[in-house]
DNA sequence: AGATTAATATGATAATCATCATGCAGATGG
DNA sequence: CCATCTGCATGATGATTATCATATTAATCT
């Protein structure tokens, strides 16, 4: 059809956010090629005028997944009083976090599958999780120490939650992560509580 | 070539158990049929034989690794004085764990993977998250609400420890957990503190 | 021992996958 | 306005997949 500089662009950026929808959702080994680009409105052939391979595109997603994660997660926080233990909480461990994993947290969606890819996969998580403890654990009054455990508990508790059949179950497992957490970081108690409503949700 | 019915129940075990330790090194989509047949010494074409689909082994397999993996945890804590929440957590948050998946927790192993598959498998994870909840809480000392939070961050810290490129990085994300999680249950503190081995290792 | 049964091997099928070669159509540069 | 370049479509390739039909061969039963 011939497509300008500019749509070029713009249909790469939709492959790389729609794919990183996609790998939340389905795992990095989830969906193939063809899938993505026929959801981006293509075909699977043009698909080598834009990443050099699969795995290319896999790292250029997940780039992607984690910066949208950081601007969401900030939304989100902003959206309950700005930054706190609380309002992160409240936010990661929710329901609706839990339900929409497309637009949840990416280290819980393919962690595991992570562990299982090569180091460039492996730089951009640790480059994400480093980012959650020099960056969020001072807005949070955390040490890196302690932003480590948070994002275990949190990441882990989610994942978990997603496991079982009984949504009593799985309720269960982000309540007690939540509670549990609290009680062990109790020193600076807040006043304002904003009422538990969903999370990453639109801007 | 003829075979009896003691050794299809012999194949059929060793079928389930090479099975159980891919799976956990590779996940639950990361080889096939004709793979696991080969490592057990038969052809592709005997599949059928033991297993109505793809599916069922992989249900098969799983219930297997999660009886695996509570003998080991039983075991590997037993090797420490017994279980206390110092040797569970000296246990599961060791380098040794996370570098044997094959050998380790299938939860962290698998947990992302399991959290798009059916109902069956979803079932499998509820019955042993619960069995860490019901039998194991209160060998620790803990309530049940405590022990999933327990689970959640050592199970998550063992999965992130495991996508970090850095050795270092994946040391802390350990310790942090262990020493966090002691830090926040230091109520009855033990007398008897063994050195710190490896995990999971051999009967 | 001979007949039957059944566990596994051989081989085929159809689907899906990443990757690439070729060609077209339109945008870009003169 | 013409020539070139290029983003994408069409289609092919070879590898891998789960599944199954048939053949083989030894264990089991009578």
């Amino acid at each position: 059809m011939g497509y300008s500089q500019a749509q070029k662009k713009e249909n790469h950026e939709r492959i790389v956010s729609i794919a990183a929808t996609r790998f939340r959702e389905a795992g990095l080994d989830g969906l193939g090629v063809a899938a993505i680009m026929k959801e981006a409105g293509l075909t699977h052939g043009g698909f080598y005028a834009h990443f050099g391979s699969r795995d290319d595109m896999v790292a250029q997603a997940l780039e992607f997944a984690f910066q949208e994660d950081e601007e969401r997660l900030s939304r989100a926080m902003g959206r309950r009083g700005g930054p706190s233990l609380d309002a992160f909480l409240e936010v990661y461990l929710s329901p609706a976090h839990r339900d929409t994993p497309g637009q949840g947290c990416t280290l819980a969606a393919v962690a595991c599958e992570a562990a299982r890819k090569d180091e460039t996969v492996k730089r951009l998580f640790q480059n994400r999780i480093e980012t959650y403890a020099i960056k969020l654990a001072p807005q949070l009054g955390l040490t890196e120490e302690q932003m480590l455990m948070v994002l275990s508990t949190v990441a882990g508790a989610l994942v978990l939650s997603r496991t079982v059949e009984d949504s009593a179950m799985s309720d269960r497992i982000l309540e007690g992560a939540r509670h549990q957490l609290r009680a062990c970081f109790a020193e600076q108690k807040k006043g304002g509580k904003a009422p538990p409503s969903s999370m990453y949700s639109v801007a």
